[in-house]
DNA sequence: ATAAAAATAGAACGATCAGTATATATATCA
DNA sequence: TGATATATATACTGATCGTTCTATTTTTAT
């Protein structure tokens, strides 16, 4: 068959089941099935299960950082306004408008967390590491928007991020985006960031 | 044997094993080894393993909502103050010192709704349950606190909250209590409560 | 065309899963 | 003492778990 195909799809898949059921309770063989692929190619990739779910949160970890600067790249606003605009993408998210209409079923990094809960643990670090990926992109845009302290506003960010996730994912809130997004223009100001809606409006006009 | 103990202690031994490595990792076997029980014993209380996950959340439930009130009432301030000593209340959790030293492995709420995605499960119901009943109590602190919004400062103090559970738990940031802390402080201003570290020095001293 | 590499099907492994059956023992309370 | 819970141990389902083995077929590259 297609060589591009085969080992790739398989992590595909790997990256669907285990987000959507989870890591314990999705099986090698349901995998296997909806891959339609031979379970010795999956022994010829991967030593074990745990190489597949570290194989499928790497491949997760690129194709959500690529989707996640994208849409807020392309508001095309001042750093500022990317920091803003962060909370836009997580509401497309939450609707499920994000990875090919697939429902939100929470962080998958979060969601491994839960399931490995110790902290050396290789699912727990590579989470772990996503995180950290994620805070860096932010610390850029808070030091570019001329953050008084970059790193504080990042990190606030970055936690008003987490909660908006928890609250849509628990409390099937689809616009908690929108509510993290009031906190964090209180958070910025105080930072010394302009966000006024007038002059966000102002980027935006004609 | 004891009367008030068998059908009690395999709850417990379930909310703590649970807590730990998760639902679907956590077979009925090691639960009844851990709790010196007999299975039959088990299936005369429950009808199935997913009852004993809700009986064991129902309890967690209670267990966690008694001792965070608790933790934060024993502090004696305001009700900006409370407010604010939730986030010190969630550090001693983080820390490992809210209960009897089990190490703090995530909410077993917000884990819960990682392995049963769908929303209208009942174990994710649950979830969502005590999430509400812990955003009545805050509502209640930021109603007597006399913030202008309290529903919606109520709904931001538990978002802190929960991007603080989910910092900690993944990057081990123990102290991110106290960061969403800071937060908490500026949100509360912009609600019109006075929350100056002075006029709190001033609520304690002497 | 031929050799090497990749993927296939299918059986089997031992372990564990949740749940049931049976039969014995230990309490509780009249 | 005797009747009634309640708990016990043990063995047993049938299903599924992750993993390995063998042997065959298909694809790729020379």
């Amino acid at each position: 068959m297609a060589r591009p195909s085969k080992k790739e799809h398989l992590v595909e898949t790997a990256v669907k089941l285990f987000g959507r059921d989870g890591f314990h309770a999705t099986g090698i063989d349901k995998i296997l099935q909806e891959a339609g692929v031979a379970r010795m190619t999956l022994y010829k990739h991967f030593r074990s299960k745990d190489e597949l779910i570290l194989a499928a949160l790497r491949r997760r970890d690129e194709q959500f950082r690529i989707w996640f600067k994208s849409a807020i790249e392309k508001t095309g606003g001042t750093p500022a306004e990317r920091l803003l605009a962060s909370f836009d993408a997580l509401d497309e998210w939450f609707a499920g408008r994000a990875f090919a209409g697939v429902p939100f079923t929470g962080c998958s990094f979060i969601n491994a967390t839960a399931e490995f809960s110790e902290a050396n643990h290789p699912v727990h670090q590579l989470a772990a590491e996503h995180k950290r990926l994620i805070l860096e992109y932010l610390r850029l845009l808070a030091s570019s928007a001329g953050a008084r302290d970059s790193d504080g506003l990042a990190w606030a960010i970055s936690l008003l991020h987490e909660g908006a996730i928890v609250t849509a994912q628990v409390s099937s809130d689809i616009h908690a985006g929108q509510g993290a997004k009031e906190i964090a223009r209180i958070v910025m100001a105080q930072h010394g960031i302009d966000v006024s809606t007038k002059s966000l409006e102002n980027e935006d006009a004609y």
